[in-house]
DNA sequence: TGTTAAAGCTGATGCAAGTCATTTTTTTTA
DNA sequence: TAAAAAAAATGACTTGCATCAGCTTTAACA
């Protein structure tokens, strides 16, 4: 058994009967304290000042959420918001049928859940983690208020929306006009950015409805890719070997 | 010759040489003021009090714009937002190829160009007239000046880009998902509303391009319909006479 | 450790929808 | 008013990708 930490948690690598040895969460999430926490310089609490950040930490409560585990359900109203400390989480809408397609998916110090709230309307997403996960959460009175007294954190909503709905846009003109090949490149580079270095572990079917299509098109384009020596499979975990090729199918300039 | 007025202007319905009577707007557009402007209640600006909207009526300056005339152009940095008295706008972003992809009718009283105000980059959308049109202009400056100063503004603001956020979702999920017969019928019931009973006015390519297909499909679709009896076209002019059937081809509950 | 369930993969087939080429209609311009 | 240009419409052809059905591998669990 050994220990190892990384962005403020310590991880546990232990054995598990007769499964391979993985990475664990420690439950230690409740020590999580905001101005340590090394995820948020990249989220929408950077550059808030000591007492800011004081007030958040006091403001938050963390949870451990387990793999597949729901954070909120299209249709719901919105409660608060939830920051990822450590874990993934898929935001997913399900059109005529049931069938899923996943519009974002979310990585470390990423703000969740506060898209919806401005309106006064339920979500009309859901969110579920991916994998295990640390999540801090902050109650919508809180966060709403936090809003109004502080333009920093205003601004920087405003910034993430108006950024989100470009994104958006560019996602929607691909849908339009890409083939599948190209639209699964243009994916495996988001990707690429938001597990960061890590190799890529998701579902073949979660893969297909982020890219937008039959899961057994995606994993017939995935072979095609790994011949052509652009990723690498490792029984069901990805790495991309070649993304310069990959933003060429994509037509990523 | 016959003067008809309608939401703020006076048209002229006049007959130039051999073609048939269209409707040309009065160049009087520069007596438009805020606190009398029909179409400000369904704006960003519905809601002012009497001395904000003699702010904004002192800040904005109003011009005539002919069809397909350009509002800004992707790559250009915002200088203010625009808001339509009169006219559609369609904002559009091009595929690879150039091919355009529209995002977005704006119709009477939207505001446009605010989105990619916020993060201080460049325009990653195009605007174009779809017809002649009223537009107002307010500068930068003064557009950011208040919606610092005005709560209510911002709260507008706020609102209006998650919503955007969340019909983006669904756009993109119906495109993922859905055939483009169902895209079709989606994108007429939003085009009911955008042309609020006015028939509908779209080149075929224009169309296309909003439903995400190819001018070709488009036309053998509309066919369909017509020969259901769920619309009817008068020669690029095109009626809705079966909207729950509509509804219901497209999905919609 | 063996059994069951779930996820991943492969092959065969059909069709929705894109592309290209041509004609017809409408609009614009001289 | 005629000629030219642009837009709309139709037909023929091709193909990317979804669907279905069956098989194999991996993971879950008693």
């Amino acid at each position: 058994m050994t220990c190892i930490s990384f962005n403020n948690h310590i991880y546990l690598v232990i054995l598990l009967g007769s499964q391979k040895g993985r990475l664990m969460l420690d439950k230690s999430y409740k020590n999580v304290t905001c101005s340590t926490c090394l995820v948020r310089r990249d989220s929408l609490f950077a550059n808030f000042c000591d007492n800011d950040t004081e007030h958040l930490n006091a403001h938050k409560t963390c949870s451990y959420y387990k793999k597949n585990q729901s954070l909120f359900l299209d249709g719901s109203f919105p409660r608060g918001v939830y920051c990822l400390n450590k874990g993934k989480v898929k935001i997913y809408t399900r059109g005529d049928g049931g069938k899923e397609h996943i519009i974002h998916i979310a990585k470390e110090g990423e703000v969740v859940g506060f898209r919806s709230m401005f309106g006064g309307e339920p979500y009309s997403m859901s969110a579920e983690t991916l994998e295990e996960s640390n999540i801090c959460f902050i109650s919508k009175d809180d966060f709403l208020n936090m809003i109004d007294t502080n333009p920093i954190l205003r601004n920087g909503v405003m910034k993430e929306l108006s950024k989100e709905l470009s994104d958006r846009a560019l996602a929607l003109t691909n849908m339009a006009q890409k083939s599948v090949r190209e639209r699964l490149a243009f994916s495996l580079v988001l990707l690429e950015d938001i597990y960061a270095g890590e190799e890529i572990n998701l579902s073949r079917e979660d893969m297909a409805n982020f890219v937008g299509t039959a899961t057994e098109t995606l994993i017939r384009l995935l072979k095609e890719f790994k011949d052509d020596g652009i990723i690498d499979i490792h029984v069901r975990k990805l790495q991309i070997l070649d993304e310069v090729g990959l933003r060429k199918i994509a037509g990523i300039h």
